[in-house]
DNA sequence: CGTGTATTTGATGCATATCAAATATTGTGG
DNA sequence: CCACAATATTTGATATGCATCAAATACACG
């Protein structure tokens, strides 16, 4: 249990991936911030990196700011009484956590990858929204973004075999250009094993098995345990039409 | 596919159960409303009757009203591409519903019972949330509680097995006095088979197979198919702590 | 009372959690 | 930079959980 935490602060050119870069094919517009919105954040925004694996913040501690990341990738996990470890979302750049209930932090964030983020003091933040009604109404757009997001989670976990959940994860990821290259089809892992089996509700042995299957079926290929060709999105996307079982 | 809707207005008495009922463990005070601004609310909401199966909203629809359970009980609910429903939520006294997307609703409502429901305008509460820093940050609040109990949901579909989600779900109903009667131990559970297994994610077979283990095992007993006797709150809640699979 | 629907029980086989162990990779101290 | 330890990944074996198909029973509604 290192708990360490370097962070690096240095003050931020601009805010770039704040709440809008993230967004698939649903509101891009509706959860994009107004330039003169941005500058206002950035005023009281900090960038900070957090090295691989680093903490950025703990269950149960004081929340005293909000997140956002400008490059790079968090995971947001929290521990079941049973003790297990459930990742309940990875952050991309543009996604936005570490909201408090009661003023405490209730999951954990970790960087997975060298990450870049832009953190702002709740504190602050509460005053401006308190004094600029079109930001506040940004903010309460994005969260409802994010309840939507995660009862996507809902819909793949309560009826995807992890064959089907392990397609529309890596669908997700080549999304997003910093971690897929459409030219060579690489798509940059970061990712435990771990990660993965705790993000889609299994084990790291099925998650192995699956991809090992995937990759039999010419759906990707493991160039290294970290780095995926994806050779076949259709037949990725096929994947999702099935059910869950095949009697 | 029988979508007519049948509503009966009348005016609002209070808006007793307003955000504030559904509360658990956590953030009771933080998600209530002052009385000011009960009454503030009062002055634009409606209050309607959707009868047992009634369509409140429907995906793809103009998203016009905010939704608040005064009593009884709705189910929002998604279709995934595949065309199986999945139950996002149960919406009981004080839980609210209906956020849009893009102005359009992104899931579908019905009253599992009859349900007597808060309808507001979304189109005033606007108005009134520019006008009422206060206000607004009460719903940034809920909102975010919405989002956490989502969470939970992930928590429960990622690492549960269907008898712990059962257990889960039962033990989160008989905190609700509407639907449960500590004297007698009888919870209400006005669900089809169907509405249980599409929210655990799971099939009714399995739903009835795992009600009749629990009842096996002097847990529940299952007084007619929509009412059960609880009998043994400490045993359902030593099955959360066990493993996916006993091997 | 009859018909359609919901619930329950049964049989079967696939999906996957778990235990075990081999191999590959990463990190560390010399 | 190398050797070695620690960790991560992969493969294998096995048994259980549960989806699916099938059918009987119970219930609701006209």
């Amino acid at each position: 249990m290192f708990s360490m935490n370097f962070m690096n602060r240095r003050f931020l050119p601009e805010l770039r991936g704040f709440s809008m870069e993230r967004v698939p094919k649903e509101g891009r517009a509706a959860n994009l911030l107004t330039p003169a919105q941005q500058i206002c954040l950035q005023s009281i925004a900090t960038l900070v990196d957090v090295r691989h694996n680093g903490l950025i913040f703990g269950e149960g501690g004081h929340a005293d700011f909000l997140y956002a990341v400008a490059t790079g990738m968090a995971r947001v996990s929290r521990c079941s009484e049973s003790g297990r470890r459930q990742v309940l979302a990875f952050m991309l750049p543009g996604d936005m956590f570490g909201y408090p209930e009661q003023g405490i932090y209730v999951n954990t964030a970790r960087a997975v990858s060298a990450v870049t983020l832009y953190r702002i003091s709740w504190q602050k933040l509460t005053v401006l929204l308190r004094r600029d009604p079109e930001m506040h109404a940004s903010f309460l757009t994005r969260i409802a973004f994010d309840l939507r997001q995660a009862q996507k989670r809902i819909m793949t976990l309560g009826q995807q075999n992890v064959a089907q959940r392990m397609a529309s994860f890596l669908l997700e990821l080549i999304e997003h250009t910093e971690f897929y290259d459409p030219q060579r089809r690489h798509l940059s892992l970061q990712l435990t094993r771990f990660d993965l089996a705790d993000y889609l509700g299994t084990t790291p042995e099925t998650a192995v098995r699956i991809l090992a299957r995937l990759e039999q079926e010419g759906m990707i290929k493991r160039l290294t345990a970290r780095l995926l060709e994806i050779s076949d999105v259709d037949k990725l996307n096929a994947l999702l039409e099935g059910r869950r079982r095949n009697g």
